[in-house]
DNA sequence: TGATTTAGATGACGATCGTAATTATACTTG
DNA sequence: CAAGTATAATTACGATCGTCATCTAAATCA
């Protein structure tokens, strides 16, 4: 049963598309294997074939989507817009394509180490991302460390905004973080 | 197989804080009703005639974990002490007995709504914790904003700081979280 | 163009998941 | 105090998990 390799590059970049949705909807360790492939219209068997494993699949899925996301944000110029994007009440209701270090932070202790060090560099370029829009008068190391501060309040607050089964504190969280960072 | 109604109380109790601890350290989907158990020296099966199913034990594990917490950060008065503490290493490498909000906050959307009523309102009882510690002189409205602001950005920079694979860099989370919230 | 190699999807496998029927014994009550 | 009832743990069950051997067809080269 097998396919050109042109279908066979289309197969694996679906899987790869449809698996960094799936994970950040529903969870690492809450997306099986079976789900994985189905979504991208095969038998859950084929994933062995083109990654070998769950766990590199899953490696390629959060580079994939740090990847797509950063170069989306990287047209956004202003801070302010930065900030009112990530907290906007779209980005909160749609996790699937939403920021994949909100979605999958609390899982990633406890992935392989090729999944955290993709994470890890991903985190860094939001890091310069966000710095290299700040006013360039302060030092860049204060820089940076506000761009630290500023991405915890981010995605901590997306996060709650997620989590909290109230609409209005859920809007509250995003509102209050928004004026706090001056979005 | 019955054992003393005392005996019965002492394994639920004991059931409920290994799995509080458990699912913090793991996940909720990562940690399955055998390690839940076991934890406790018991067979898998014992979940089922102490809970009716894993959702119900969850729903409990996660009331019982953040009432736990709740307790222990009443006893911290000063906001700078409750931000220092928080945002300590110790805090951080220590998932398994740390906030449960900040443990299983990604995970919540997920969940049953029992799970997400008890989440939200440990997560008030958070901000009306913070809220109190903070100067009289604001207006409770503004200070609830700033408490809800804070919450999130302590949230955000833990969860970064257990996710990144550089130490430094997560030590640097913390730090200048830290010096924005003025701990 | 036909034989060989190689790549990719399938289906079968053991392990583990959550649940429910079974069993044994602590409570209850006549 | 004995017989019946209720309850808690064990054990067995179907479903789903992730992995791997198998098979098929595309690619390669004589």
């Amino acid at each position: 049963m097998r396919v050109s390799k042109l279908q066979a590059a289309e197969n694996r970049e679906r899987i790869l598309k449809e698996a960094s949705r799936l994970i950040r909807e529903r969870g690492i360790s809450g997306t099986g294997v079976d789900a994985l492939t189905e979504a991208a219209g095969m038998t859950h068997g084929s994933l062995y074939s083109q990654f070998g494993s769950k766990e590199r699949l899953i490696e390629d899925a959060v580079a994939y989507a740090i990847a797509a996301k950063g170069q989306e944000m990287s047209e956004v110029f202003a801070v302010s817009d930065y900030i009112s994007k990530y907290l906007s009440a779209k980005h909160r209701d749609m996790p699937g394509g939403g920021c994949p270090i909100a979605a999958l932070c609390c899982e990633i202790p406890r992935q392989s180490k090729g999944v955290r060090d993709r994470f890890t560099a991903g985190l860094r370029a939001i890091i310069s991302q966000l710095s290299g829009r700040m006013e360039c008068e302060i030092k860049p190391r204060q820089r940076d460390d506000k761009a630290l501060a500023a991405i915890a309040s981010l995605v901590g607050a997306i996060v709650l905004a997620r989590a909290v089964n109230d609409p209005t504190l859920s809007d509250d969280i995003l509102r209050a973080t928004k004026k706090r960072l001056g979005g």
